[in-house]
DNA sequence: TTATATATTGATACTTTCCTGATATGATCT
DNA sequence: AGATCATATCAGGAAAGTATCAATATATAA
């Protein structure tokens, strides 16, 4: 069942160049140029994944997110030009689930996108039973595995890893992690989560001066790839 | 005997899609509207099993699970939208047992209930001979083993060691254990717990002052290991 | 009833986890 | 390249959580 994709852009030629490139690589796909638009198609029928370009004329990235997220899961990507760096992470924290930054090879663009579909497929459920890569949480008993060897960590480590594993794949600012592990009214205390992020590592990284694992997206926040 | 399932939700179009999709699954439903209606409703009656949708307009999902739990055990099945995810994590150590995510497919839906309501079913299953390790612990003669040798427990410690044997690897919490063991209401007299533990580790570990048996989870509670 | 076992409090020492600040390393931009 | 900002790392101390002993209260049995 091939994928079918929603690309929104306002500039005619980038709509036309996304289109042929994923529909080379296999997906459908369906163009609009407006935020409005992009809504409108969006409720018609659903998309199992949204190509979308910050800096619309009518709608701002977050605004669009705030009024999609309503009603459907779909994951979205952020197109964003270099100088969008702002209402990228404001996007990212609004919900957004990864981003390429313009310009981008068609290859990563493709990875990407293929990274957030797989993410969708098995999950909506809890699985008692984490999985990621050599990597196993039972989330139940407290328990977390690497290579079959069972590890120690504290509370808060668990809790962190946890919304890793739950998130893998995506790009997670450091005002989400923060609120989600932490609480409200945490978002800006970036620090505690460096320290974390470093306990982290020196737990479930083979060489912790040089991750694998945990990623970081310098002036985003960090990635937990498989 | 068909299963009793306490639906509460503030949307009107939700409930009735869900009080639907029940039915014809073969469990009677009620509906509650907001968290103090359902909290009503299942004060008066019996539930098998709840579905609470975050989000509701009078009550914090923790908010309600707190003063439901008071004196229920009745399974919780959230029901979040995707920007709930604070909240949801929030219920979720709060005493939910599991989630679905808005939009959800009725299929997966009714498997998580039956699951949940599996995990409920009687006890008359359970053998009343529990060995783990070189402890033997024998329910109906009320004996425990260790190396054959058998030791003295009062009634608290038996039954603390019971529930240890039945979920023998399982980190269990502070106050599952509590409600377990001396019933609900005293989920935060921790301080009980400290001192059985204590008694107990000097029953059957053979180093009390280095537990290999009964392990410590700071910030979380105990784990009974095999 | 008294004697005995068990359960609950209380007081205090101890351990782990978390937070915080200082400093080092690394990334990014002209 | 150097300047600036972001990230990593280390270690000391605060806060939270835990162990243990002992005293009192309550229950149970002879």
């Amino acid at each position: 069942m091939t994928p079918h994709i929603l690309i929104i852009d306002d500039d005619p030629s980038i709509r036309r160049l996304l289109a042929m490139t994923l529909a080379f690589a296999g997906f459908m796909t369906e163009t609009a140029a407006t935020g409005k638009d992009g809504l409108k198609k969006g409720s018609d029928k659903h998309f199992d994944l949204i190509l979308l370009d910050l800096g619309l004329p009518d709608m701002s990235g977050v605004k669009f997110l705030e009024r999609y997220r309503k009603d459907e899961e779909t994951p979205v990507i952020i197109v964003s030009a270099i100088h969008d760096e702002l209402d990228k992470i404001a996007a990212l924290n609004a919900g957004a689930d990864d981003y390429v930054t313009k310009p981008f090879s068609t290859d990563e663009l493709i990875a990407r996108i293929q990274a957030n579909l797989r993410r969708l497929l098995p999950t909506s459920t809890i699985p008692s039973l984490l999985v990621v890569g050599a990597i196993t949480m039972d989330i139940s008993c407290r328990v977390v595995t690497i290579d079959n060897i069972s590890i120690k960590l504290t509370p808060k480590e668990f809790k962190l890893l946890r919304v890793f594993m739950e998130n893998h794949g995506k790009a997670l600012t450091h005002s989400w992690l923060l609120k989600t592990i932490w609480g409200i009214g945490y978002q800006h205390e970036t620090h505690y989560l460096r320290v974390f992020i470093n306990q982290l590592r020196q737990k479930i990284e083979a060489d912790p001066t040089r991750p694998k694992r945990i990623v970081t997206e310098t002036g985003i926040g960090y990635r937990f790839v498989g």
